[in-house]
DNA sequence: CTGTTAGCGCTTTCAG
DNA sequence: CTGAAAGCGCTAACAG
């Protein structure tokens, strides 16, 4: 019962003494061809077991129905949710997916797409590593006919497509939720200074506490190169301090996870000594015993399906030229 | 400094007044064209920014450098921590990954696997949803000439490639560390009964108290359909009993943190009144503060890697005919 | 060492 | 309404 090799078209014609071209039409449902010709060509076809050969109709269509997504890391709750639903959407339109990690090295992330490139995807959708400083990728693409999004992670650019999450919104709320149940000593456990998930951490937090009238103290912003030392070393920075912070925002809940720890393991009791509000990136807070007081939800779902519905108007629009810049804002969710 | 189309071979031909077929020859370092000419040929090649079109060449080769990978969920930890090391995998040896999920629909899992084979992906990696009854597809990819790996959650067949996890030995060391704790009320909250995963688990179990000269007790054993509910009835069943069972084994983390929150809310001390082990979905226990005594640790990463290095070897040797079955061993790992 | 020719399977003018 | 023929870009016999 297998046939070596599937049935093509060709054979079809010859078993009904017709053309190929009536059967080709015939099978995508040419209006120009007759009824009866039509179901007697699709009888033959499924008698044979016809399957269109998809390599033939991608490089006669220059149309791969494929979409490639590049992430730092494929395991990474943050990503897996985002990817979760980018295939969600890619299904519904009946695309697929081609998937590549970078590992924040800058030349894996770079081979990825050139790959990408090869395969001729439809297009892209992109969150840059952590390292890559050369973005001539994009034009590569560009000069490619390949749309590309860029969301969670992108490059600092004009003229690109973007989704990201306003860091600030969340922040706001956050800081206000400190003040108005009597924190004043609050701080931040930021990233690596130069990153600019961390940068717009910074201002955020700076905004926040002029609106609430708090004067910003440089020695309440530590960071962390978001290893567990790192951290560590972070959160004893402000523990030594003459007046240490009742309150702190952390840059991500594994930040939070290790800080928390440290202060548990100092004797100082959470929620009560010192409260704890971290960006979110990972879920299952509700069954921790004591979780931080909220977190700051970036929606990385949310985020993959708008990136993913864009990147398709893109692919059905190729001509578009001003850069779409969509913005989601972070918000607050409690925890406790 | 758009190229419209980009260049192809004949182009090149042209401009060196040569065939095409040596352009093709020189681009692919074939040992029969002079140094001089596949030289000549490369450069020009460069200067017109010259890429092959990769899906002429799938199309020629009937191949398509491109493995699928079809499982129940993308954003599962477990499946993440597989696709991590899947696509490692797969980038070593250049090749891509195209990834569908199947939420567990059969139906969409099916179709998944339609489009893999109309993709004509060298490949596919499998992990079988719950509600899996029909297993014609693996005949469907057979008669296209695609190997497949299953891997995890494998169907009940002979004549398949398998990579799963032996989920008894975990259990039987989780079993004596109990017994040489000096459990011997010993309880298992099991998923659906007639899902493999759990009937392993539950012989699995029964093997491990034999082993240990613990009589079975049919009350010891609950059953949860995995949703928080379920896993709540679950455990009210046991601490309702007579002898409630000191240590409990639990089908997975998940259920793990579920019923570990319901004991404690009902005032029982963790580690001290009631003893868990689960088997391990989730990374994150160091930071809890009462974590299980153990997990029983299934290595997902080392299991995606092993499937897809078997998966490689088939697409290299296509007529193997003896189905490979690879089995993990399960093993305890200590949290407290 | 290189050129000629044919063809992968499908779509698509252009003629009838 | 249908057929003939060309061609997408590349590779691989088969000749020289």
């Amino acid at each position: 019962m297998k046939e070596g090799k599937p049935a093509t078209i060709k054979e079809i014609a010859k078993r009904l003494k017709i053309s190929p071209s009536t059967v080709s039409r015939a099978l995508n449902d040419h209006p120009s061809i007759g009824l009866v010709t039509t179901m007697r060509v699709k009888k033959v076809a499924a008698e044979l077991n016809y399957e269109p050969n998809q390599t033939a109709i991608f490089f006669k269509q220059r149309k791969t129905f494929t979409i490639g997504v590049v992430l730092p890391s494929l395991s990474e709750p943050f990503f897996s949710a985002a990817i979760s639903e980018i295939e969600n959407v890619a299904h519904e339109k009946n695309y697929t997916v081609i998937m590549g990690q970078s590992l924040d090295d800058a030349d894996r992330e770079f081979r990825i797409l050139q790959t990408l490139k090869t395969h001729r995807v439809d297009g892209v959708l992109m969150s840059i590593g952590k390292n890559t400083q050369d973005y001539q990728f994009v034009e590569l693409l560009k000069g490619a006919g390949i749309p590309i999004v860029f969301f969670d992670c992108v490059p600092d650019l004009d003229n690109i497509h973007t989704v990201v999450s306003d860091l600030e919104t969340g922040m706001l709320e956050a800081i206000d939720m400190f003040v108005s149940c009597g924190h004043h000593a609050i701080s931040l456990i930021n990233g690596p200074a130069r990153l600019p998930a961390s940068i717009e951490r910074r201002n955020a937090y700076c905004k926040g506490l002029e609106k609430c009238n708090i004067p910003f103290r440089e020695e309440y912003v530590v960071n962390t190169d978001l290893t567990s030392e790192g951290n560590e070393s972070a959160i004893l920075q402000l523990l030594a301090l003459p007046d240490r912070p009742s309150a702190v925002v952390s840059f991500n809940d594994y930040v939070a996870l290790d800080v928390m720890m440290i202060v548990r393991q100092r004797g100082l009791t959470l929620n009560q000594d010192i409260h704890f509000i971290s960006y979110a990136n990972y879920p299952l807070w509700k069954y921790m015993e004591n979780p931080p007081m909220a977190s700051i939800e970036q929606f990385p779902g949310d985020q993959g399906r708008k990136a993913a519905e864009l990147l398709f108007e893109l692919i059905q629009t190729p001509e578009r030229t001003d850069p779409v810049k969509i913005v989601f804002k972070s918000s607050l969710i409690n925890q406790a």
